[in-house]
DNA sequence: CTGAAAGCGCTAACAC
DNA sequence: GTGTTAGCGCTTTCAG
């Protein structure tokens, strides 16, 4: 690794007129001539910064905390943290991602990174709930992804679940389903709270009654199969809203065993339903992608728009291929799902 | 943040006995009532060390670099992320992950990962393969995780994908079945190449022949499906052994349209099967689960032992609550699976 | 315009 | 036994 010191001693000048050069606060300060000689020889060494020692300046380690608590228990959170990867390195950061199961070790956690000196945080969930902010991440440029803060302090990246269950909900009634059912969370969630409104509100707009009979909501366990076995008996749906792909397997599965064909006898749309699934045996299947990675990307976009005091989105600058869809606009799903910013209420 | 010069200044020494202390280096070069009081201070003050300074110093940072490239693509990169920051994190170590989308940026972001100066890497593949090692990662202490080094340069932490295979296709002997199909990969690897070898075994050691139309290998896509119904129409197996979640799926999906119940018409062992399915609609079957998770943590071991130059045994110290099972020792799974450890060839 | 000097928090020779 | 000193790589006054 090259050092600032030894671009001076080659160049022939000093490490401050190395450090202006290369931080670009030359301007009207060091002579283009000599400017351009440093730029010359930090290319030729291959000259790249130490950032741990900048730090021990500045106090900016250009590191930042992703806390995530379910990060193993769920196929969707690498989405989410490879979309944090990929913003933090084209706005040169690196993610120090921290898993915590539950409260018990959260504040070692969160304690280390503070050691290592990160800018800020991420507190990311799995599902969009209501997030209680640890105290000790109070005194930190914060975002949250995929929750909002319970108590409103700090800004947060979500989707918008009252049009992804609407949009889903439309569509079921634009191809023509009669007994459009939900099969929910019973756990009360935003996602749970968010979509259940989309799917009213799509059926009322349509002229249609919302009726609790069509609605399952049920955990993520034994007894949902029964409680979707018996929405199929009493209600004789034809069409399916489904709130995440557990809860679709359920629908399969009933279906399945009354004979009914995806696709044909009945309409489903899930969201985030496993790609073998929908891929594989139900081509017929309309599944809504929750933007895991878009809000891994906008989130860290947040969080170093705090850090640095600049405009959000000025920061995207997507190294992907795929360009990256803005805040609050459709973004490339099967059905468009938007992404919302919810801003801190002491912003 | 409390310094180590608050704490000379509060204690009345200077800070290089304060560091002697805090490094449990003053064993008969600083006196005890001394060292108490350094130590009373510094707790006192809640004091906790600075890594970053320290390195610069040291050149060691107590960083790991993680490299995988399939974060995002599979639901069991988290088990492995997992198991290896749990370790690190036992260990006093964190983990900086980053994602390679192929090889295209793996150059930059092994740059970038040792310009934040880690003391070494994991290089972490998705299902047991023989890789590659980037020349740049040649010159650091590197462990690969579910991988075999090609070149046999580097050590590597991964399953004993014979045994899986020999075991499962051992219970399904024993379970009673006649025709014990394997649905396999088409992709040549170690994960395929040792599992197919543990069934041919298996069979061949119970006195029966193996014969290959009851083998299915395929990949993960669209003419798998009708690969998976030709092995049913052809051979009639009554016994599955199948290579991960996947191919499992086709067997279910197959099973399914012929009207045969899983564990009753035929017997299933697989790999990885997710949870869902496994648990809510086929509590007969037999899953193996891969040890994602102790890998992760093994192989963190291990690269901290090369490190520090410890015994790798030494390191285990877990901070779950279960405890870790030893390397290549049965580990907790409805099957047995044993992890193994290979040493480099120069090591 | 440029360089010398101080210092971020810490460790490690080397004096005393 | 303990303190002084120098220095890791970098930024940032402040002289000149």
């Amino acid at each position: 690794m090259t050092t600032m010191k030894e671009i001076a001693e080659q160049t022939g000048v000093s490490v401050s007129t190395v450090s202006l050069v290369l931080n670009n606060r030359d301007a009207g300060r060091v002579k283009p001539r000599i400017a351009a000689r440093v730029r010359e020889t930090a290319q030729r060494l291959g000259y790249t910064s130490n950032p741990l020692a900048r730090s021990l300046r500045t106090g900016k380690t250009r590191i930042l905390g992703f806390i995530s608590e379910e990060i193993a228990t769920t196929p969707y959170a690498g989405g989410i943290i490879l979309g944090a990867q990929d913003a933090a390195s084209a706005l040169g950061y690196m993610l120090l991602t921290v898993n915590t199961d539950g409260a018990t070790n959260e504040d070692d956690e969160i304690a280390t990174l503070k050691r290592y000196g990160v800018d800020g945080f991420m507190y990311a969930k799995m599902s969009n709930r209501y997030a209680d902010v640890p105290d000790s991440l109070g005194d930190y440029p914060l975002v949250l992804v995929d929750a909002t803060d319970r108590a409103g302090q700090f800004p947060s990246i979500e989707p918008d679940e009252f049009r992804i269950a609407y949009d889903a909900t439309a569509r079921l009634i634009g191809a023509g389903c009669e007994r459009i059912a939900y099969v929910g969370c019973s756990e009360p969630m935003i996602a749970q709270d968010g979509r259940l409104e989309g799917y009213r509100r799509a059926l009322e707009d349509a002229g249609r009654d919302y009726d609790d009979r069509l609605v399952a909501n049920v955990l993520n366990n034994g007894p949902a199969l029964r409680d979707v076995s018996d929405l199929f008996d009493r209600a004789c749906p034809d069409g399916f809203f489904c709130f995440n792909d557990a809860r679709a397997w359920y629908v399969y599965e009933c279906a399945a065993r009354r004979g009914l064909t995806i696709g044909k006898d009945v309409s489903v749309v899930g969201v985030d339903n496993h790609r073998v699934f929908a891929e594989t045996f139900y081509p017929q299947l309309t599944t809504v992608e929750l933007p895991h990675y878009e809000m891994g990307y906008w989130a860290t976009c947040k969080l170093v728009s705090m850090i640095e005091q600049r405009d959000l989105h000025d920061l995207a600058l997507p190294r992907t291929t795929a360009p990256l869809p803005p805040l609050d606009a459709p973004i490339p799903a099967k059905i468009h799902c938007t992404l919302i910013e919810k801003e801190s209420v002491r912003g």
